[in-house]
DNA sequence: TCCCCTATTGGTACTTTCTT
DNA sequence: AAGAAAGTACCAATAGGGGA
């Protein structure tokens, strides 16, 4: 009894909150933009913003790749749509160079329609925070189809791209958004928004999305509506497909990698014009902009970030996403729903250096996401987590070097790759978090828990602090002792390496862990007691 | 105009996860 | 089994501003 109307209190508090915070949004939605006026925006490249603002703000530059300048930033021509109809009849359009059409709607929504559509979607209790690329997505949306039922369980209309599976809800759920679906198809002439309707919610200047193309599903078009924005604008960048085939060594430049562009001609074969290009879309609140099918072959498009609006809750951009493409039916979703929380800016993460983080015990197994969110190691793709200012807090060892003897190690890092940290680190005598990985075949291995989730993914075992002793330099031949503070003069292509010693002020003594990590691989059951240690531990250590 | 300092940005490497 | 990725953030190179 008690406990139910805890639970129903606790939901009424929910609900305030939600309200609260819904009606700040609403508030600081419907105030004037009182920055545009004054705000000056010049960019590096010496164009003047803030005058393009009260109109449609479209430019382009381009770049010849053999001399990497880019030129100056230059108003996009916006011409008339051919076809001339009273719904299109202030649109305007972008023909791309590579291909493919962006077509305009200045003023879509009215300031009144804006704020409510704001209000709907914030309360709906819809948002959902996905994970893409081992991190949870910068943004967080929903997906809506006319189709989908109420049935939880049952298979839906969904959209698949990566590893983000979405499942539609009800679009009759939010009456006003359903209204908006009919209008908007009529105008972009789509009978049915089939792939779904999507709100996305990005909270600060930090949110955003990268380059991609949006080509999962055969999308032949793709609406998207602003419903709230950050005064100044933020830009949506685009630019040309990467091709996956790529030699720069042939073409003469000296940059390695997949990212020089090129196009394939009719009959297949790749050329290469030898241009970049990109696009700057400046839309404000209750414009919409729609990319054409032919687009997604030959551009990529992304919301950058902006500092000017990071962290703060004047920088929230919600926009809704009709696409309509090849329908797809999913049994799960991959996401997770927001609380209030996940709705706020995200914080930013900090640094911590030696053993103080709760929950953290050496010689225990964690997951790579489980560190990420003890903030224990903070890096998703590489193995040094720190910066050359602050030093390096923590490292994974996940290639084997043979001088492992587990008090001490040798570890290569070039500086762009996290060395810089490393001897930051190395000079201020901080201590290093360090993680040996199931990725290694020596004795070390870093070896699952027998009950853990069966995955295929690395395991990361925490064997203390270490501190680092020296670091050389090689350079073909010649050893370079950079020790002392010459983090300048290093080549940021020659690898150093690092000495680490494991550290006397770790609770655990080296040789208790090692036993320690021992038994709990053979009994696969984690060690407790000092008893149990001598219990269970054999006479001589034999770890493979 | 040059120099020096700071801010911005473009290029890059990185691991896990998932698909083909 | 191979390969690509709707991400992250380091860091060098570059641009821009201010002072001499």
């Amino acid at each position: 009894m008690r406990q139910s109307t805890a639970a129903a209190s606790k939901l009424k508090s929910n609900d305030q909150q939600l309200s609260c915070v819904t009606n700040r949004i609403v508030a600081w939605y419907q105030g004037s933009p009182k920055k545009t006026a004054n705000s000056k925006i010049v960019r590096s490249n010496g164009i003047d913003r803030s005058k393009d603002e009260s109109e449609l703000p479209a430019s382009s530059r381009w770049r010849k790749i053999s001399t990497g300048k880019w030129g100056p930033w230059q108003r996009t021509e916006l011409t008339n749509p051919r076809t001339r109809s009273a719904l299109t009849q202030k649109s305007r359009q972008i023909h791309l160079p590579r291909g493919g059409t962006v077509t305009i709607y200045p003023g879509l929504l009215s300031k009144t329609q804006r704020a409510t559509l704001s209000q709907e979607l914030l309360s709906s209790n819809l948002f959902r925070q996905y994970e893409i690329q081992g991190m949870p997505e910068p943004r967080v949306h929903f997906l809506l189809h006319e189709q989908a039922t109420d049935e939880p369980e049952a298979p839906q209309p969904g959209y698949r791209y990566g590893s983000v599976r979405m499942k539609a809800c009800p679009l009759r759920g939010l009456p006003k958004l359903c209204r908006l679906s009919k209008i908007v198809g009529k105008r972009a002439g789509v009978e049915s928004w089939n792939i779904g309707v999507n709100p996305v919610f990005y909270r600060d200047g930090k949110d955003r999305i990268g380059a991609h193309a949006d080509d999962d599903q055969g999308e032949s078009c793709i609406l998207s509506v602003i419903v709230a924005s950050p005064i100044p604008l933020r830009r949506l960048l685009i630019q040309p497909k990467p091709t996956k085939i790529v030699d720069r060594t042939v073409l003469g430049t000296k940059q390695k990698g997949n990212k020089r562009l090129k196009l394939k001609t009719g009959n297949g074969d790749i050329v290469d014009d030898g241009v970049d290009e990109q696009h700057e879309l400046r839309l404000g609140p209750g414009d919409a902009y729609c990319m054409d099918g032919e687009m997604q072959e030959h551009y990529v498009h992304s919301l950058p970030p902006d500092e000017h609006s990071k962290g703060s809750v004047e920088g929230r951009r919600i926009i809704v996403v009709f696409r309509s493409g090849t329908q797809k039916v999913f049994k799960k979703d991959s996401g997770k729903p927001c609380n209030l929380a996940a709705l706020e800016p995200r914080p930013d993460l900090c640094f911590t250096f030696g053993n103080e983080i709760k929950d953290l015990r050496e010689g225990d197994i964690y997951g790579g996401r489980q560190l990420r969110a003890m903030n224990a190691h903070r890096s998703t793709q590489r193995s040094v987590s720190g910066n050359k200012v602050m030093g390096c807090d923590a490292i994974t060892v996940s290639r084997d070097r043979e001088d492992d003897t587990f008090v001490r190690f040798s570890f290569a890092a070039e500086t762009r790759v996290g060395g810089g940290s490393m001897l930051t680190s190395l000079q201020k005598g901080y201590p290093v978090r360090v993680f040996r990985t199931s990725a290694l075949h020596n004795k070390y291995k870093a070896v699952a828990k027998k009950s853990g989730p069966k995955s295929k993914s690395n395991v990361y075992r925490y064997d203390g602090l270490y501190h680092i002793e020296s670091a050389v330099e090689e350079l073909g031949d010649k050893v370079n002792d950079v020790s002392l503070g010459l983090s300048n003069m290093i080549n940021r292509k020659s690898e150093i390496i690092f000495r680490l010693c494991r550290s006397s002020e770790n609770s655990v003594s080296s040789m208790r862990l090692l036993r320690r990590i021992v038994i709990e691989r053979m009994t696969h059951s984690k060690v407790t007691s000092n008893n149990d240690l001598r219990k269970n531990c054999p006479k001589k250590i034999i770890v493979n």
